[in-house]
DNA sequence: ATGGTTGTTGGACAA
């Protein structure tokens, strides 16, 4: 099974780009990060035609969440968002079973800048989604947690890390955040298959021609629990959609889990 | 050099 990350920056901006893709690199399961639609306009039918069956969970302008499955996969028990949000909080979670395989699509705060309220949203809201691990799952279970983390892990996942250090997206203490999701019992699946790769990047600032010059950081990730881990054959950045004309900042990643 | 671009919207705001 062939399962992808994407944050597309916006589905409706960016549907001739999804439906090209997925028919290019035929994932079995796309998850889809900021798709800055409210539920009722989110296009089900353009990607129905395309072979793909959704379920999504989005608000006006801003996040909002999706997971795309091949119409022959069924998505079984959905989940939006985490325990004690309500209506008014913001579209960032969307989890399913797909295959046996438990999915958890994220789409992590930014943080704006370092010190700044949507910072510490963003520290509260890794460590709820930690507790919501701890509480709802094991880490004996075949369980893929993914998405835009805009958490880079380490030096070798940044262009400049000395310039980025101590940056939004570079800082510690979300880097302790991230290591603490992982300690629960997961992988960085990419990093496990490329364990010295450098320059393997997910996403490139719009501004200053970043993609051009490499610019980037790894801040989307594929995490695998060990179960699922030992079914991974391999993990892939796929650089095509992003060197498209008005492209996603982001390129997604994929995994190939053996069945 | 605190710049630059994109998406949603119709002026900021988030990224």
């Amino acid at each position: 099974m062939r399962i992808a990350s994407w944050n597309v920056n916006s589905i409706r901006a960016r549907l001739p780009h999804l439906v090209d893709w997925l028919g290019a690199a035929h994932p079995d399961v796309v998850c889809i990060q900021e798709t800055k639609v409210e539920d009722a306009l989110f296009p089900e039918e353009a990607l129905a035609d395309a072979g793909y069956r959704a379920v999504f969970f989005g608000q006006k302008s801003y996040n909002g969440m999706a997971i795309l499955a091949r119409m022959q996969l069924a998505i079984d028990d959905v989940v939006k968002n985490l325990e004690g949000d309500d209506d008014e909080s913001q579209k960032r979670l969307l989890a399913c079973t797909v295959d046996g395989v438990r999915i958890i699509n994220v789409y992590v705060p930014n943080g704006q800048t370092v010190g700044a309220p949507a910072f510490a949203f963003k520290l509260a809201w890794l460590a709820r989604l930690r507790d919501h691990l701890a509480a709802t799952h094991t880490p004996s279970e075949p369980l893929l947690l993914c998405g835009d983390f805009n958490i880079a892990p380490e030096a070798i996942d940044v262009h400049d890390p000395k310039r980025w250090e101590g940056k939004v997206l570079f800082h510690p203490d979300e880097r302790a955040a991230l290591a603490r999701l992982i300690d629960w019992g997961l992988v960085d699946s990419f990093r496990r298959h490329h364990p010295e790769t450098s320059d393997a990047f997910t996403w490139w600032d719009y501004r200053t021609g970043a993609y051009k010059r490499n610019r980037g950081l790894r801040i989307d990730h594929i995490l695998l629990t060990e179960s699922l881990a030992a079914r991974s054959k391999d993990v892939r950045i796929d650089l095509t959609p992003r060197e498209l004309e008005r492209p996603s900042d982001h390129a997604p990643i994929l995994v190939e889990l053996a069945d």
